[in-house]
DNA sequence: GTTGCTGGTTGCACCATATGCAACGCTGAT
DNA sequence: ATCAGCGTTGCATATGGTGCAACCAGCAAC
């Protein structure tokens, strides 16, 4: 809609990719080098991009300020951060938190596991909703005919020999979320990785964000892994509980 | 120098601080409503913001995204990551990476202190040069020339007590932390706090960055503080090893 | 039911503004 | 000395951003 303005964010985008030059980055979203200085220069005077030399454009600062304070303006990943630092803690494996935006699941905190093998991931990183926990987790908390939308209308690719692939096995797979008030990524996504999901609540009972726990195969099998299931979801609750949900008025809302 | 985008831009700063409605963006930047919601849409299109509802912008999740890419750029971080936060759990003080861009000192990490009094930062965060440890440091650090230049072109608010007041002094106070190769922070930026700093450098002994340790005055009077000092200078060499810098080609560099 | 309010949306006409071009300057490599 | 790559500037053009005014939708008050 705006013209100059998504090229610029365009601009910014690719250079969140690696550190670029003037024509290249020209080159790249197809303008005159000469417009690129011009955007480039606003986008550093509002330090969001920094230059270093020629040769040189990088990220600039008010990136990290910006994104910190919306992620400070979340209230679920302030409420649910103790709860998951400890999970984290007392389990050793990867922790994250991740909420529904705009038809896709978005990881808004994390928690490294201690371990050498480690899943990669990032905050701000989004994820397939078919084929991870959280993404299950969030979906079927979703009412029905926005859940039976979403199903029919998201591709399905299969990336691992595990992943569901059309909307009808999501759909069931989702009504099993909802009844046993967690979901399982059996290897659906990255084939060394599994986790189990469950929601976070706030004070109406709506879910606000769903809490997984990312293991590598190698350390645990998909029994070991379920054997988390309980502490994972005492730790979601107790994120809930610091989120304004109260344990009696369960049940109504989701499905 | 491009409009559309230096209000855009605007915009997006001013989401930062809450979320807010149309025509209150409109009126802050002192624009037509309809451009405002243009220049939204745009910035929707990208993920920079994202509306939930009416009455509702917030930032969108590509300002996460973004800001971690960038982060993870910066190989400092990467590299003085283990010692930094094997210095905070050591000590359970608050320990800040920091680094010089555009005339400022600007937090790139930031490992939280265990104590229940903590010093309020955040990642992305501006620090002003002539009041902080880790300022005094990324200063201290710059060929002579520019550092005399910097040290008249920066105003001196006085923010404590104990401030540095003028370039003179400023200037003096470089001198002292170059020589001993560390910076003090004796309640100069905020009443309650004072901190120590050190550089971090890289393969060619330059200095990349600066770490530092926060403590709140009550937990620790300056001589418990400056105890801490071996400490510090001991994290931020091995901060400086992973970032490819070697012991012995030391002194030539900064002054 | 009607009115008024607030917040968001659309189509249009105008001209400010972003754009591309071509030429220049700088730096570092051959 | 020459060249190539990169950044920078001034200028003329028309594209695209802007403001306006009217309209729609939800909501509260009366």
């Amino acid at each position: 809609m705006s013209q100059s303005l998504d090229r610029a964010l365009t601009l910014v985008t690719s250079l969140a990719r690696e550190p670029k030059t003037l024509d290249q980055l020209a080159q790249e979203v197809g303008v005159h080098k000469s417009t690129v200085l011009r955007l480039l220069r606003t986008l550093e005077s509002h330090h969001f991009v920094h230059r270093e030399g020629p040769r040189h454009y990088r990220l600039g600062s008010a990136l990290f300020d910006l994104a910190n304070k919306a992620l400070e303006q979340r209230d679920v990943r302030r409420g649910a951060e103790p709860a998951l630092a400890a999970l984290n803690e007392r389990t050793g494996h990867t922790v994250h938190l991740a909420s529904f935006e705009d038809g896709e699941a978005v990881y808004i905190d994390k928690f490294e596991g201690r371990h050498p093998v480690r899943m990669y991931s990032r905050v701000g990183k989004r994820a397939p909703l078919h084929c991870t926990a959280v993404g299950k987790v969030l979906v079927s908390a979703l009412p029905t005919a926005r859940r039976e939308e979403l199903a029919r209308s998201i591709a399905y690719p299969r990336l691992t020999a595990n992943t569901i692939g059309d909307a009808e096995s999501y759909l069931g797979e989702l009504g099993r979320v909802a009844d046993r008030g967690y979901a399982v990524d059996d290897a659906e996504h990255e084939d060394f990785i599994h986790c189990i999901a469950a929601p976070v609540r706030g004070a109406g009972g709506e879910v606000l964000a769903a809490a997984s726990l990312s293991v590598p195969r190698v350390l645990l099998d998909i029994d070991g892994l379920l054997a988390l299931v309980p502490d994972l979801l005492a730790a979601a609750e107790e994120a809930s509980i610091q989120c304004g949900w109260s344990k009696k008025e369960q049940g109504g809302i989701s499905r």
